[in-house]
DNA sequence: AATACGGGGCT
DNA sequence: AGCCCAGTATT
């Protein structure tokens, strides 16, 4: 389609809203804006991009802030993984690129939690480089447009959609059709309910002209949700401590802290759970403990039905178990007044919001 | 080529 | 309930 760019980037200029990342071609924070914006809605993401410029004003800030701290402030923002490398990565620019971004796609993409999205954008909007961008948006919007029905989340649909966007690319000023593009798909080409009757491409659009706009684009496969039977023990002491442990493996939410864990196979009644518990083994700070030898005194259930809480691939049915304890264990615990410097999972952040330990006192 | 990885908003 | 979001890394 001739023109393709110069109508977009017109389209762009009239229509883009004002984001705070709009405002600077500083690639410290066009990347961390673009590691946000991974899989993540721009509103959801705002408020966290404001909060790690104020905190972490430069790569070095970023580089030498402790770990737990950048997950701390990643809470509730989701895909943890992304925290790690953002922090991996800032301490590999920061020391071994002397606090300068690489500059190019190839080298871009070289950087963990980096991949060829992110690179392209980087790329494009700090360095004028005519690498395209393929994000949900560009697929939505050339799929569309081109009719094209090749499946995007497969191998052969990656690479069309990756050189037809290659070849529309305004070479001369690849940041501004990067961004259009993407902010075309975000406003006007949305996946429900796009606004295809003022929609300056409407004329030459396949889908739109053949009434194909609900069927594209094509995905394939349907991801499968696995069922998990989470118990949480909320320890209390006489002292008012409680004990966290951090998460690690390979598993979801990795580095993030939760509290000791019992998890089943089902949903167990409360007596077979009271049976099941005594045999666990509760560790903190590489100390372990069976259940059955702590000093408990009462376990009271919090809720009767379990908490559903959805990820994209696990459907979690979460309880939330206070126990007493008559002393204090010989394990490291921890104030319940610092539960909020840890990072924790939104299930369990969100439990904590209408939980008093002084109840229990 | 498939799958795991969060949390929230929209329909 | 299902789909999608300025995707990446691992298997």
């Amino acid at each position: 389609m001739l023109n393709f760019s110069k109508k977009l980037i017109h389209w762009y200029l009239q229509n883009k809203r004002e984001l705070p990342w709009r405002q600077t071609k500083d690639p410290y924070r066009i990347w961390l804006s673009e590691i946000i914006l991974q899989q993540t809605r721009v509103e959801q993401g705002m408020p966290y991009y404001f909060s790690f410029v104020e905190t972490y004003p430069d790569v070095k800030a970023l580089a030498d802030a402790p770990e737990d701290d950048v997950l701390k402030l990643w809470q509730g923002l989701g895909y943890y993984s992304r925290a790690r490398n953002l922090h991996a990565t800032a301490k590999k620019v920061a020391y071994e690129h002397k606090g300068i971004f690489p500059d190019t796609y190839k080298e871009l993409k070289k950087l963990k939690g980096v991949g060829d999205y992110t690179a392209s954008a980087i790329a494009s909007i700090c360095f004028d480089e005519a690498a395209a961008v393929v994000d949900g948006n560009v697929y939505r919007v050339l799929s569309r447009i081109f009719g094209i029905d090749t499946p995007i989340n497969s191998t052969p649909g990656a690479k069309e959609f990756k050189a037809l966007a290659q070849e529309l690319i305004d070479e001369k000023d690849p940041a501004t059709f990067n961004q259009a593009i993407m902010e075309f798909g975000a406003t006007q080409c949305k996946p429900k309910n796009p606004y295809c009757l003022h929609c300056p491409f409407n004329e030459g659009c396949i889908a739109f002209q053949q009434g194909k706009i609900s069927d594209l684009p094509v995905k394939k496969g349907k991801i499968k949700v696995r069922d998990r039977f989470f118990n949480y023990l909320i320890f209390i002491t006489p002292d008012g401590q409680t004990m966290l442990q951090q998460r690690e493996g390979k598993g979801i939410w990795r580095g993030l802290f939760d509290f000791p864990l019992l998890e089943t196979e089902k949903d167990l009644p409360e007596a077979r759970f009271r049976e099941s518990v005594n045999s666990l083994k509760i560790t903190t700070k590489e100390k372990s403990i069976r259940f059955s030898d702590l000093p408990v005194e009462e376990v009271i259930l919090q809720q009767r039905d379990p908490i559903i809480h959805k990820l994209s691939h696990q459907k979690l049915h979460v309880k939330f178990w206070v126990v007493k304890l008559s002393e204090a264990p010989g394990l490291q615990t921890i104030a319940y007044e610092r539960l909020g410097d840890f990072a924790v999972p939104r299930v369990i952040d969100r439990f904590m919001e209408d939980f008093d330990f002084k109840d229990f006192l």
